[in-house]
DNA sequence: CTGCGACTTGAAGTGCGGTTCAAGTCAAGG
DNA sequence: CCTTGACTTGAACCGCACTTCAAGTCGCAG
């Protein structure tokens, strides 16, 4: 019928998930298919975009759950758009403790002490984060 | 013996962690008790230090088990430098992915679109990862 | 029409990072 | 001495994010 619609294989392979994943990103309503060819669910080419999307989300750290709230969302859903607020800072705080720990990293490939876990320059990340 | 030892109960409230994740720890050769005080586990102060530092990892996205490496190395470890350094650069790479998501995340709070997904500028976060 | 291979389903299994449970043990206080 | 309460143990259970399995179905090539 629709012949820019896309088969879940190839979807699988553009977007580097399994096709066991993609049906069950479709349980959890994160995804659907446009069509079936036979029995093969077939996408949309948005799709792809969708599931980087969504795996860019989900390395961030929120669940499935989570990004499929936001999927849904409009402009007018302003408890979501509080989360987001939240969400955002909780981001923030990640990405200084990240960035701690990718110094001290940095430092322990060229560190002489013994155990490394004692030296005082690689502690830097481990400075507590004031949380709330 | 030692009245310096800290009791698993304190060392829960302290670091934050559960007694039973403290046990589960143990278990996996993260930490250990340095005596006990009846059946009671007691540890050396350092053991908080080492347990912020572990709960940094995790939240880091290293698994226990590479902690645990961690932890037990010392400075003549090569093998473990070289892990280090990989490491280095994924957490760069997550650091990088976590800003742009923060932006787009900064900005979702007072973007107009509808559907949120679709704001062109809140897509900034999912430009691809160079990934190897 | 016959394979073949890539898909379909629901259900069960996996790995991680713990928590919870039942039954038991200990130290201190009354 | 007896209770109380915080610990002890191993084993079972949990939620998440998938994967794997068995059995079945489809479209297409020969």
């Amino acid at each position: 019928m629709d012949d820019t619609l896309i088969d879940i294989g190839d979807v699988a392979r553009q977007s580097g998930l399994a096709a066991s994943a993609l049906r069950f990103y479709e349980r959890k309503g994160l995804i659907q298919a446009e069509g079936r060819n036979g029995l093969r669910r077939a996408y949309r080419p948005e799709t792809l975009e969708r599931l980087a999307l969504i795996s860019c989300a989900r390395d961030a750290g929120f669940t499935l759950s989570e990004i499929g709230e936001f999927l849904r969302a409009g402009p007018s859903d302003e408890r979501l758009r509080a989360r987001m607020a939240a969400k955002e800072r909780e981001v923030s705080q990640r990405v200084d403790q990240l960035t701690r720990l990718r110094d001290s990293l940095r430092h322990a490939v060229v560190c002489t002490h013994d155990p490394l876990v004692e030296c005082p320059e690689f502690k830097q990340a481990v400075r507590r984060v004031p949380q709330g």
